[in-house]
DNA sequence: CAAGAGGGCATT
DNA sequence: AATGCCCTCTTG
């Protein structure tokens, strides 16, 4: 997504500019600041215009911090200093070769709270929820200030290999754990230890200093390794777990153990709830990794330990995967990443989008020392400032866009407005794109005035191109639009020819033609749909014609000055053609050519037969246009006609998008373009005549409606069940109901089908539901989709919200499945 | 990600 | 009617 803008990071719309100039593409998701009124002072050229301004910042970019001022809408990458953050790498020597000096082993009563002084404990860093080994300096009453945040182990000593501590502060100070904690006083004449704070020092970050703690992140040091039978399911134990990456080493947190899996004597699985300290703050299912390295949760009744007693030290952190910690080998991935060097670690600074490592003398341009900005971002996900356009900046025209013709003349062209340039609103998921055959639910007949329509529909989705194909499968349609002269169409049959040829250099559509085809891509994968080997030489022919792959032909209005055969307005499907045979041949144009030939091979009778068009009729089929079109045309013409009266011109009068405009209101006529916020689905449009009716009716009289999902049509062929289907519909009690609303619409032939994809689509994916689960709420989801939100703990219906039960067992409804199959063959294909 | 494509509009 | 031109979708 987005990666057009992506590059473009973030900038200031200017008068003029279009979101193309800023290569955003459809779909493509922007933020958008509105322009203070009063202007930043450096920001001159925000002067003359009306306030409003587009910031394009697409979240992938990692520089638009929410403090970035909207006025200048500049992409800051802010440095920052970790000047601590690399100070206990994970490569470097293991702290506890540090000496202690004596006077840290002697255990003092301070006289309040539940810890002497140099005692051994572990302390929890409220904001990751793991905890640390510390050791207390000093015990006082407890101060406002205490909490586990303040001086917490900086989150970014172990850079890229740490597990992502959240940055939140929710965790809160209370916890599960405390009320066991206190629930065990050793001494009786102790201050209440909540009103107590512990001065600690992390053992692996003495860079932080002192830290005040509260008690309720302080414990007793843990010493006690707790073989796998000696746990059980709902025990609270301390584990080690990276929560970013779960094979890898990571902290200590608390967990709860959820299943205890003894596979053989060997192979053991334990998952486990980590208990990240807040009240909801639980991370369910997590497999350990360490099954060796679980500790027993000390509570404060334990001895105290001294560093006399030992070191007491767990293996923690992330240790680095490329050079195994080893504090003397150059690691780039731990390290600096230009130099590799463990050094100087209070000069590394870490990125805050790749968390890599630098050196700030390694970077070129060298820093001479730490920025002292929030955040610090490294030249590689630095958004290049080139490429951001500042406010009142001319926007750099890129490199294919100064090939455009358009970059050198002058032309005023109101350009984007037309059907040629617009996106899908919709797309078929009925049938994967590399479907052979028709496709369920559109009848031969079915016309549509614009390709991207046809597109929309799954029937031919290139927006331009006539053949679509894969070049090593084959062909699945193509549209006939008369663009050679020497084609011959007798309607059953039809000689086509192949793409290519043209030089379309200069962004030209259409060209002269200057070369000669080759049989590669879309040519290529029209031959294979000829039942013959492949000849790229000599053409070939099929031995068995009908026993070639299935193209659905389509038939533009443009093939007419070639064809009697074509329709009179807009794209028909005509069918299901398959290639006879394929041979080269020097076109009228001059150069060589691939021609094919194609035989109509379909049990629908052709458009333009007699029955053809009695079937046609009965279906009601009518030339389909994009919703709103029609009004937006006809509002447009008399538009046109008002101005023309007064004696203006319509020239750089901007017109709304047929697609998007809607039938307004009242016409006002000086009104400019409205467009919709949200284009309503149309499954059927109206012919032009009808249409044109209806929109008089609609002025100024009602609120343009809801279209009904499916509109009923009168007097249609009926869809005919089969006898199978017939059973299997019987057979598939759960969904009674909603199979009784379905049958309702075989009357409407085609209508039947949009019932069912209607009646059985899936909420999750929105699309027709795939190996689906008929919950006991009468609401089919995809298996996979309902198994998606199990994992996600949620363990409702997603329709209904109908709790299912932690334990409800999904089981596939293989009946309505083999129906969807039977309605919508293929379509499980692109599943 | 670049190339290629019988689109559809406005201008000439 | 012919032609130039921008946009979007699909494939390799």
């Amino acid at each position: 997504m987005a990666s057009a803008a992506a590059q473009n990071g973030s900038a200031a719309m200017e008068d003029g500019q279009t979101l193309f100039d800023y290569n955003v593409g459809l779909n493509d998701i922007v933020q958008l600041l509105i322009r203070s009124q009063t202007d930043a002072p450096d920001s001159p050229s925000l002067n003359n215009d009306e306030g409003v301004a587009c910031v394009i910042a697409p979240p992938t970019t990692a520089s638009v911090p929410a403090s970035a001022t909207p006025t200048t809408a500049v992409v800051s990458p802010a440095t920052v200093a970790n000047s601590n953050g690399n100070g206990s790498k994970p490569c470097s020597p293991a702290p506890e070769s540090q000496p202690s000096t004596s006077s840290q082993t002697f255990l003092v009563d301070p006289g309040i709270g539940l810890f002497r002084v140099n005692e051994l404990v572990d302390c929890r860093d409220v904001s990751i929820g793991a905890w640390f080994e510390g050791v207390i300096e000093k015990v006082t009453p407890a101060s406002k200030a205490q909490n586990g945040r303040v001086g917490r182990p900086c989150k970014r000593t172990n850079g890229k290999l740490d597990s992502e501590p959240s940055s939140s502060s929710s965790s809160s100070s209370t916890d599960t754990h405390s009320t066991a904690l206190h629930s065990d006083q050793p001494s009786t004449s102790r201050t209440d230890p909540a009103h107590v704070s512990y001065h600690i020092k992390y053992e692996d970050y003495p860079e932080n200093g002192v830290v005040e703690m509260s008690a309720d992140n302080v414990r007793p040091r843990a010493r006690t390794l707790l073989r796998f039978d000696q746990l059980q399911v709902g025990d609270q134990v301390m584990v080690n777990y990276n929560l970013e990456n779960p094979e890898e080493r990571g902290f200590w947190y608390d967990a709860e153990i959820s299943t205890l899996n003894a596979v053989s004597r060997t192979n053991k699985e334990i998952r486990v709830k980590i208990l990240l300290g807040g009240p909801g703050d639980v991370i369910g299912d997590c497999k350990l990794q360490f099954l060796d390295e679980i500790y027993r949760i000390e509570t404060p009744g334990a001895p105290a330990l001294s560093a006399a007693d030992g070191p007491f030290k767990r293996k923690t952190g992330p240790e680095c995967k490329h050079c195994k910690a080893d504090p003397d080998a150059e690691c780039r991935f731990c390290s600096c990443c230009v130099c590799g060097g463990k050094q100087d670690a209070h000069m590394q600074l870490l990125c805050d989008e790749c968390n890599m490592a630098f050196h700030i003398y390694c970077l070129t341009p060298p820093l001479t020392a730490i920025p002292e900005d929030e955040d610090w971002y490294c030249p590689t996900c630095k958004n290049d400032s080139s490429e951001v356009v500042k406010a009142g900046e001319k926007l750099r025209t890129s490199k294919k866009k100064s090939k455009m013709p358009s970059a050198t003349t002058e032309s005023q062209r109101d350009w984007g407005k037309g059907m040629a340039c617009v996106g899908r609103t919709k797309e078929c998921t009925i049938v994967p794109s590399n479907h052979y055959g028709p496709v369920p639910g559109v009848p031969v007949g079915t016309t549509w005035k614009f390709r991207v329509q046809v597109s929309e529909a799954g029937v031919h989705r290139p927006h331009v191109g006539g053949i679509h194909g894969r070049s090593n499968d084959g062909s699945y349609s193509l549209v006939l639009a008369g663009g050679f002269e020497d084609e011959v169409d007798r309607g059953d049959e039809f000689t086509y020819t192949g793409s290519g040829g043209r030089d379309l250099s200069g962004n030209k559509r259409i060209g002269e033609h200057s070369f000669d085809q080759t049989l590669t891509h879309m040519n290529r994968a029209l031959a294979l749909n000829c039942d013959a080997p492949l000849n790229d030489k000599d053409g070939a022919e099929s031995r068995n014609w009908r026993a070639g792959k299935p193209v659905r032909v389509i038939r533009s209005s443009k093939g007419r000055r070639i064809s009697k055969y074509a329709p009179e307005e807009g794209n028909r499907y005509d069918g299901i053609y398959k290639v006879v045979k394929y041979w080269p041949e020097i076109g009228k144009c001059g150069f060589l050519v691939w021609r094919y030939l194609l035989r109509r091979d379909d049990l629908e009778p052709a458009p333009w037969t007699p029955e053809g068009i009695e079937r046609s009729k009965k279906l009601g089929l009518r030339v389909q246009y994009p919703p709103g079109y029609l009004e937006a045309m006809a509002n447009k013409t008399k538009r046109e006609a008002t101005v023309r009266s007064v004696g203006g011109s319509t020239r750089g009068r901007k017109r709304g998008r047929p697609r998007t405009a809607r039938p307004s209101k009242k016409v006002q006529e000086e009104e400019e373009e409205k467009p919709a916020e949200n284009m309503e689905e149309e499954l059927q449009s109206n012919g032009s005549a009808d249409a044109h009716e209806e929109e008089e009716e609609n002025t100024g009289v009602c609120e343009p409606q809801e279209e009904p999902q499916v509109k009923r049509l009168k007097e249609v062929e009926s869809f005919v069940l089969s006898e199978q289907q017939r059973n299997l519909i019987q057979e598939d009690e759960p969904n009674r109901k909603l199979w009784d609303e379905a049958l309702s619409f075989l009357s409407e032939g085609p209508n039947f089908l949009r019932k069912v994809e209607q009646l059985f689509m899936c909420v999750c994916c929105q699309e027709l539901s795939f190996q689906p689960v008929t919950t006991e709420c009468s609401h089919n989801v995809c298996k996979t989709c309902l198994q998606r939100s199990f994992r996600a703990e949620v363990f409702s219906c997603p329709a209904c919200r109908h709790d299912l039960g932690k334990d409800y067992t999904m089981s596939l409804n293989k009946t309505l499945q083999l129906l969807l199959d039977q309605f919508f063959p293929g379509y499980s294909k692109g599943r």
